[in-house]
DNA sequence: AGACTGTTGTTACCGCAAGTAACGCACTGC
DNA sequence: GCAGTGCGTTACTTGCGGTAACAACAGTCT
């Protein structure tokens, strides 16, 4: 049975993968509360093994994290680069965003819901180091982008950090109620917000019969 | 030592009050993992009594949100209701939501990553029962006075009910970045936002070398 | 062949936090 | 004097993250 150095280090990140999709299962059934117990089970061995691949639990869900991450951004890339309109492009971008959690809402609490791990409270020196979670990441993604794509003037890459990350966070916080209680179908939520960054909120009047007047 | 049944009441109501504010000094100190064995000796007494008081860990940490989103509920409402143009209002509502994470952002970190308790997974029958987390909450506040004030037409509740949850969103997400690395004013955080909302994103131009063109 | 090294896996443990059971103590009403 | 009821304790169970120590085996050096 020859064994070289490659067929090795080959074999060790096929057996990664492989943990990587039990515990990609077990995170599915189970929620993101799953014990390592549960996911070395899952896989077919003991814990010791799941702390040498991934160091810790941190590990393990960064490292599972990454994937979807991965996945979900490169679908949002090419939402976000195709050759359209700009009002067509962000409404790809929120369709292709509110398909994803719709089709795997485990996956989505999992990704969005990370128990907050990190935090070496003592030290508080590399806070944020490498947790990354996917919101700041599309926010920093979706300011690139727009930076690239929009001319905003002197502070144009300051005001896209800004708007990168509050579009973000308005098209997940807009999804998880949505999600949640779906009050209307994916198209009418899209244009919806769209409508909101369009600036539908500034053009709106007041109520005829409003409250103190 | 008299003691009839209502100033037993008081008295236990005075308790739990006490309670609240030791534990409200502890995770102010420690952030949101802090144990129920450090509060307890915070406050000067065991576990057993907490239990007692407020089931479990989710109850003390409910007890607590409420204290805190109640009084930043009332901040947001009093910077909604107040009588000048909408730009204003919404400039002030930002403001104030920020200025509120500035100055306290162990409580922040605390309200806004409960470490998602909740979740009874085997039966599923009361997910969200009472968890009611601050960013539904202010959304739901929010799509309120929107549908009060403004004028949108047939579909008017709908949509500002997904308005409500999308500036929430955009507001607390684009503020938490901005507590973490401070790229800005305050003053100008808010006006960036603002500006979002006032369909600047629509209104501005194409980026004169951008790529691929 | 036989000692050396590294990877893969195990069992058995530590520490710690949530939550609970069982008991001690004061004080009230009868 | 004595049952009852809050307040408080100690001491425990359970479960999870994480680790130490050991067992087996493949390939390598001499």
């Amino acid at each position: 049975m020859e064994m070289t150095q490659e067929s090795r280090r080959t074999a060790s990140e096929r057996r990664r993968r492989e943990l990587l999709e039990a515990a990609d299962r077990v995170v599915l059934r189970d929620g993101p509360e799953a014990s390592m117990n549960a996911i070395a089970a899952e896989a077919g061995i003991t814990k010791p093994i799941l702390y040498r691949h991934f160091g810790d639990k941190g590990g393990l869900y960064r490292a599972l994290a990454v994937r979807h991450t991965d996945a979900l951004l490169a679908g949002l890339r090419a939402a976000l680069d195709s050759p359209v309109p700009r009002r067509d492009r962000v409404e790809a971008t929120l369709d292709t965003y509110l398909s994803a959690i719709e089709a795997r809402p485990q996956v989505y609490r999992f990704l969005m819901h990370p128990s907050d791990e990190g935090q070496t409270p003592d030290s508080g020196f590399d806070v944020g180091r490498h947790s990354a979670p996917l919101l700041r990441r599309m926010g920093e993604e979706l300011a690139q982008v727009i930076a690239e794509r929009v001319d905003l003037g002197p502070v144009g890459d300051e005001l896209a950090r800004v708007w990168g990350h509050g579009i973000v966070g308005m098209m997940h916080a807009a999804g998880d109620w949505w999600l949640r209680e779906q009050p209307c179908s994916r198209a009418q939520l899209v244009q919806h917000l769209a409508d909101l960054l369009w600036g539908r909120l500034a053009a709106a009047g007041d109520r005829p019969g409003g409250p103190g007047f």
